[in-house]
DNA sequence: CTGAAAGCGCTTACAG
DNA sequence: CTGAAAGCGCTTACAG
């Protein structure tokens, strides 16, 4: 017999503990998960028992019986390469562990290339019954999978939605922020001012564009040339290779998210372009890489663990059959680094 | 009755696939897990009944009567701020996913803060039979997981172990590259070169400087002076205030990650150093900032997915109930970026 | 408060 | 090849 690994030694079953304690099956559940119905000496002596014994519950037995998996679902979407610089990711999942971890609830991630492989996750997510509930994050205009989800009966609660979706949402409103970095631009005497904008079927690029459209607005500016960016830095670069060799080319450019505004100070570089004395750059996210180079970034902090947190509390409560209230974090503070500058005379 | 949401259609299970197709549940149960024990005949029959009741299997009555959970454990260790930065990360999920979404399984993802946490994390996700299998990721030296997994008889994979633990193992070598850093450096005819290293305590530190100290020996040279740093862009930076102050500073430096090689640059540009006129500098992983800095790095490209994808395999045969061999893969090549130059002269 | 029983949805000997 | 039955480890009415 050479194999003497752990399978076999059977494991310690609740129905062990209820002998072992001469109770029901019944009273030692009650006990176990502190549920009435069981008097308090009786209650001692089980969780005494069990404790002797070492046992532990097995989330298979609990899952089955109860219909929970224990587990809630993040799905991430992202071109392979993009995922690796990606700040967001890390900070929004060490949040969601903060809270679920605690709740002895676990995190199944999975990683999806393209929207109807991310369609298919969420389904078999469902079918399976491998999660109790789900995040819906980085949304698109019209997302195909607020209805998939509703249509599963998934549970979900959503991180920066349009109000009209039907789930639970948490947000951190990116105007204000984004007001913010465009009025900072135009008391810098800046009047022609550019904008690089996110894939255009993101909620999020919407909202960030038409902040900054609104503002310039509101200042009896006309909106300054826009790129259509994809969030990368290389996307900034060539963002910057197009729109500065434009006449006349702006004198300062909002970003909708660091890393572009990161690309898109390198592109300038390159076209021999000074940060800020010929162009003023903003940002959003106040991912590390915006301390990292020179100029640093002017940007706004986002907190994306802090909204992970939110999401996952309110996941939680739904999954115990709650209808939490929406939620908002405070917007991201605006950072001051140097790449904005008074506009260069004409 | 204000509730009719998902709840109220009730779960086809292979029961109801067993009536409808008028055969028992067993032969019901290996015609769908395309196991012997039915004729073709009735199986086809069986999975076209299946078919039209959209039958899914609950994943939740397999996990309890096959005792397995269909799913895979990773847990990372990390101080919160530096997760966000972190590059191994996504591309290491990236691969496991590959592998492992097409078998069915799933990843449960786990983030903990101390060494505490982990072996705490590792035994609940064993006790409470959460997952089939577990990796074990950035080992150190005498790692405890080790004994504890060994323990629990908990499946494992290791990553770059070293030989001596009892786990199969998946290395992508080290020395090579580092040794062929430091060769380039010494060919462009710096002679006193030191090292920013990593933590002491991880077996990959050790290995990095271990591979500088050799090739450093094996062409007649002192080793030069070694910074003991975290792997951040911070500690990076503290390296070289303090090892470029030093009489005679190094003329180059090997640096045992790239974000600390970033990091080292900036430090030395803000002591009014030049890059690569003044100090040589390499890194080592290829991560993206790598190539976004001025002057680019030299560094080696490492591949975690690949590395991942390889590691999951393994763990797929051991869950199985085989027993994989060791795997290598090719050592990271050399990426040539602008940060070395020739030693300048005394 | 306590106990015996059914059930969650599968898999797997075992007998025919 | 096919079928009836037990079992995985829990939870949860239900009756006492």
């Amino acid at each position: 017999m050479p194999d003497k690994s752990a399978d076999s030694k059977r494991r310690v079953t609740i129905v062990d503990v209820a002998k072992a304690a001469g109770v029901a099956l019944s009273s030692t559940s009650a006990a176990l998960n502190n549920r009435p119905g069981v008097s308090d000496k009786t209650r001692r002596r089980i969780v005494a028992k069990a404790e002797e014994l070492g046992y532990t519950p097995s989330l298979r037995g609990r899952s089955l019986s109860s219909k929970r998996t224990f587990s809630i679902g993040l799905v991430i979407q992202r071109d392979i390469d993009v995922l690796e610089s990606d700040p967001f990711f890390g900070s929004f999942i060490t949040g969601i562990e903060e809270v679920i971890s605690h709740k002895d609830y676990a995190l199944v991630l999975q990683i999806s290339k393209s929207e109807r492989e991310t369609l298919e996750r969420y389904r078999k997510l469902s079918s399976d019954g491998r999660v109790d509930g789900v995040f819906l994050n980085e949304l698109k205009i019209n997302d195909a999978r607020a209805e998939l989800v509703r249509e599963l009966g998934l549970p979900a609660v959503a991180i920066n939605s349009a109000n009209s979706l039907q789930f639970p949402n948490v947000r951190q409103d990116a105007s204000i922020p984004f007001r913010q970095l465009t009025e900072l631009l135009i008391s810098q005497g800046h009047t022609n001012i550019g904008h690089v904008s996110g894939p255009q079927e993101f909620l999020h690029s919407y909202v960030r564009q038409h902040a900054w459209e609104q503002t310039m607005h509101l200042h009896g500016l006309r909106i300054g040339p826009v790129f259509h960016g994809d969030f990368t830095y290389e996307g900034g670069k060539r963002a910057a290779s197009t729109m500065m060799r434009q006449t006349p080319r702006p004198t300062a450019v909002v970003c909708s998210n660091d890393l572009m505004a990161v690309g898109f100070i390198q592109g300038c570089k390159d076209l021999g372009l000074r940060i800020p004395q010929d162009v003023s750059v903003t940002g959003y996210d106040g991912i590390a890489l915006s301390t990292y180079i020179r100029p640093t970034l002017v940007t706004a902090q986002t907190n994306p663990r802090h909204l992970a947190r939110e999401a996952a509390e309110m996941l939680m409560q739904i999954v115990d059959g709650g209808h939490p209230e929406n939620r908002t974090i405070p917007p991201a503070s605006i950072v001051l680094g140097n790449s904005v500058g008074r506009a260069p005379h004409k």
